[in-house]
DNA sequence: AACTATTTATAAGA
DNA sequence: TTCTTATAAATAGTT
């Protein structure tokens, strides 16, 4: 769809194949946001250019929650991690494994195409892969938080120990100094903000 | 691109979402191909329909390895993220692609058996199995560790919050409303934004 | 599934 | 990169 046709084969010119990867990436990732908003889906789109940038779309839904949807089992490892895990969801397990019987067993296994069986791996290896992906995620994510939370702690430590310095010392003042430890006291995230 | 400009939002009438999902899925998959092959790219594309049926579409280099690469970005954030992970036994990794390129380069690829790859396959995946175990450890005793001093700061807090209030009896009466600086809710998020 | 009127994407050029 | 524009391609509504 422009001045010519363009066959579909290795675009030899790399500067030109290097605004087409940019125009087409860009296309595509609007595409990709398109059905995903129009018909409902979960769409997740991972480009790597040949240079090796990351480009990424996921639908509103998380990566993790698309393949939830299809079934996954990176409960176990983050139900460890922290039992607060609960929140995610356990029941799609099981039809993943049902898919597999599925593929495997319930039908003749005589019938069941070696590319099928490539297929099937494949999508067991991409869940294996997301999901690991994202068990670092959120446990770097909640590492990260552990750690805001405790850099918090200790301000209002300090605060609060100046504070009593000041009562000691200088007790007239205190009604002044009270507002910053008040103040950061609000500040504290009583719930943070990524999480719920 | 129709008789009609469609605006991008959920199509309300069921059959037509469900035709345009088809139409515009292949259409997303075919851009896909498309890219990845005029551009030298790796493109991995996921698609889930609102019924749970997944299609997918992954370029040369299996989906894994794109994956990979966005673990990578991951990884290099879990080196910078505790000097615990220095435990690791970094020496030994050369070896590993040592043995690697030994079978496969080394040697003329043509005499690499099946058998001797799958032996190399599973001594990957072990390698693999362990150092995920590892990471996963690591980081299970650093979130403990974060907990723990939590704790204790909190408890510091406490004490000091207290002695403050033993303090205003004597001195201003100023009001330190300690708010609940426990909520801080540990649950992971659920909905990040996976990619960027 | 096909058909086609239109819209959209984009190749080439600036 | 960004914009413009001619043209190719995709697709919405129809059959």
């Amino acid at each position: 769809m422009g001045r010519k046709k363009l066959e579909i084969k290795r675009i030899e010119n790399k500067s030109s194949r290097q605004v087409t990867f940019s125009k087409r990436r860009n296309g595509l990732i609007e595409k990709a946001r398109q059905l995903s908003v129009l018909c409902d889906a979960s769409v997740a789109l991972l480009v790597v250019s040949a240079s090796g940038k990351l480009y990424s779309f996921s639908s509103g839904d998380n990566l993790v929650k698309i393949l939830d949807r299809y079934g996954k089992q990176h409960a176990d490892d983050l139900k460890a991690l922290d039992h607060q895990s609960k929140a995610l969801n356990y029941g799609s397990h099981y039809e993943l494994l049902e898919l597999v019987d599925s593929k495997l067993v319930g039908s003749n296994v005589k019938n069941v195409s070696i590319d099928a069986l490539v297929q099937l791996e494949e999508h067991l290896e991409t869940a294996l892969s997301v999901t690991r992906a994202k068990k670092t995620e959120l446990m770097l994510k909640l590492v990260e938080n552990l750690k805001e939370k405790e850099k918090m702690l200790k301000e209002e430590n300090q605060v609060l120990a100046s504070q009593m310095e000041n009562n000691h010392h200088v007790g007239a003042e205190a009604e002044m100094e009270m507002s910053p430890a008040g103040q950061i006291s609000d500040n504290l995230p009583v719930t943070l903000p990524l999480l719920n």
